[in-house]
DNA sequence: TAAAGACATAATTTATAAATTTTGCGATCC
DNA sequence: GGATCGCAAAATTTATAAATTATGTCTTTA
């Protein structure tokens, strides 16, 4: 049922508080914990068996990172979605990214362009889908494509730049768990990280972070467009 | 400006946590707690006269924003500096704010370029030092200083991006405190100001973000060699 | 001198108490 | 008759106090 087994096996001398942050985190991006909804203390007590203190210190820190909403004296809810903020941090991760890569193939050495073939050679041999009829997330896919993107920027030689990069990908990432994305087949995203690559070798930087910027717009598109039909698309309580 | 200021206006029944994560972060943006200080709960509680929950709660949250290190199992400490830490923080507000501000002038509209002539103006009227003798840091200009820049990048309409600058800003302001800036005379900050300005109303993005990073740089550049003569400049405990 | 055990210190967690907000019911006023 | 205001009970969040666990150090012993 719950990971407590597999922490407390090996390498962990990780605090309760720290080990229901990172659960929480990911319950949270990968909207187990719907968006919107209230985190009663009582209920979280039982879900992840602890006392509230450690999850008064996991939901405080969710609280800073935008992930969680603390309303002073009313409890803490998981953070609601929004058109607008998809489109915000989209554009956003455009920006930033764009920056990140293109410092870091200024500074690009064979190390880290090995490292990213080695990346982008993984992601490519993973199924996209673990149903090859209907799209069923593969966590490894998943996994996989969050550490090309990472390995990218990871030359651009500032660790507050791609903390918030990562910020900005995790926040995305919860989108992208949300949409049912049926559409996952009509695109041809394996390409797209190619293209990326080829230019990125080619030390071609303009063309590199077009590539980058488009594949993230078309991927917020395509987001958006779920979102759009499926349901509100929007969380955001009335009060 | 931040969120904190909007419940401010209709009455914020702020929970004590919040209030000490408050006074904390002054605290330690002051550099009032030097870096790498052990932050020991005992200490605390007197300090600031609360129990240890909310205490924990806000030293939880500052953990997040990088300014307290919480060592798993041995307690918080006030996170160190370091000369490779000013140069990447320097580094990144100069990308990101340069691109803020570009979008900012891309987005501009009369009200935003009155609001900068007004924050401008004031900042520029108010006195750098309490002492016009030898410096004593003017809290009041200080704050007006830290809004003009806020300003400048208020009109990127991205909150996620303004977050992170705030950010930014705030821990460099933490170097700035640091730094006794004996040489806070020779330079005329005052007039690199009004340079961003002029180029913002010609709406001369390229020129405004160069002024601008190199406001940042020069800024960085003083610090950085306050810090190398007075004194090691590196908190990083030995361990 | 090195290792092992016990003591002391400090952090983490659980448990208890206090304060605040929400909710439900009833009375009064329009 | 419907609606609003106010008071009281319940639920929930916040804060304090107690207990548990872990870590570091010092002493003792081999």
């Amino acid at each position: 049922m719950n990971v407590d087994a597999q922490n407390k096996g090996l390498e962990s001398p990780a605090t309760l508080a720290t080990s229901i942050y990172e659960r929480l985190k990911v319950d949270i991006l990968s909207a187990r914990l719907e968006p919107g909804r209230k985190l009663q203390l009582r209920f979280l007590m039982e879900q992840y068996e602890a006392g509230q203190t450690p999850l008064r210190e996991a939901l405080n820190r969710l609280t800073t990172e935008d992930l969680v909403i603390g309303k002073e004296q009313r409890g803490f809810f998981v953070k609601p979605i929004s058109l607008e903020e998809l489109g915000e941090l989209t554009k956003t991760r455009c920006w930033v990214e764009g920056l990140a890569l293109r410092e870091s193939i200024a500074n690009a050495d064979p190390a880290w362009e090995e490292a990213l073939i080695v990346a982008h050679h993984r992601l490519d041999r993973a199924p996209r889908s673990l149903n090859p009829e209907r799209f069923e997330s593969n966590p490894e896919w998943e996994r996989l494509h969050k550490a090309f993107h990472a390995i990218l920027i990871s030359g651009c030689q500032s660790r507050p730049l791609i903390g918030f990069c990562e910020q900005l990908a995790d926040r995305l990432g919860r989108y992208r768990a949300l949409s049912s994305r049926k559409a996952f087949r009509v695109r041809k995203v394996s390409q797209e990280h190619a293209d990326i690559v080829k230019a990125v070798l080619d030390r071609d930087s303009e063309e590199a972070m077009r590539l980058l910027q488009r594949h993230y717009e078309q991927t917020a598109e395509i987001i958006r467009a779920d979102l759009e039909t499926t349901e509100a698309g929007d969380t955001t309580p009335p009060a």
